[in-house]
DNA sequence: CCATCATATTCCGATAACGGTATGCGTCAA
DNA sequence: TTGACGCATACCGTTATCGGAATATGATGG
């Protein structure tokens, strides 16, 4: 039984660069291979710590790994971006539309007065 | 004295978009403004559960609410899709070129053997 | 003012996400 | 084989998140 208690969350390209620090990675890795220590030192973080987030980048397809010796050579795979991309595309008529709406919803706000 | 853990979470639209119920608020709020009862039902949803995703949605900017009588009616802001629509942009080109970086991957593969 | 409907907030328990430190494991060189 | 290096994992503590149920707040109608 227990309670469900948080959903899936992890494990899926959203929830991978909901994170700033892998965002900073993914960013990185466009101008190329790097070994792990590479990644932490360049981005300020322990090495575990880049290990870890590498790990969850991993898992959800967005980089690979490439054994280069001694070091893994890490390296960007952006295709599983491409269906976010597409999600947020779906908006795209709308972040314009919205200064439209905007105008009645300010004006209905002068009124109403529950802003925020 | 006392461990960060955890950084920024929350408070971002990466971290909005993040949740699975979430993205189905936004997208069914394409179709117009919708009291938060009607969210709930369609989205099989609580309505303390619609109400906090919609909290998170709205301090992020992404809804906006409009009091109508009894009733808050919530409307897609999706303006601040945009950025992550660019940042996301910014990878456009290399999920093509990913698939040709991917044979010499998968070549090193067969030698190295750490594949997944 | 009271009852009611719509929504927000609070409290709770369970979980997992993050950061840090320590440690394990694999690879290479000697 | 041993030691050094590069990296991954384990463990710990802290905090945040999510879901659920109960309750508080707000607005409307009578």
């Amino acid at each position: 039984m227990a309670a469900v208690a948080r959903a899936a969350t992890t494990s899926d390209a959203f929830n991978a660069i909901a994170e700033p620090q892998r965002r900073e990675i993914l960013a990185l890795l466009r101008a190329g291979e790097r070994p792990v220590t590479a990644l932490a030192q360049e981005l300020g973080m322990t090495q575990p710590g880049a290990s870890k987030h590498l790990r969850v980048l991993r898992e959800v397809g967005l980089v690979r790994v490439r054994g280069a010796g001694k070091q893994r050579l890490y390296g960007l795979d952006a295709r599983g971006l491409r269906p976010i991309h597409e999600w947020i595309g779906g908006f795209e008529q709308f972040w314009n539309e919205s200064f439209d709406r905007l105008d009645t919803y300010v004006q209905d706000l002068k009124q109403t007065r529950q802003g925020e």
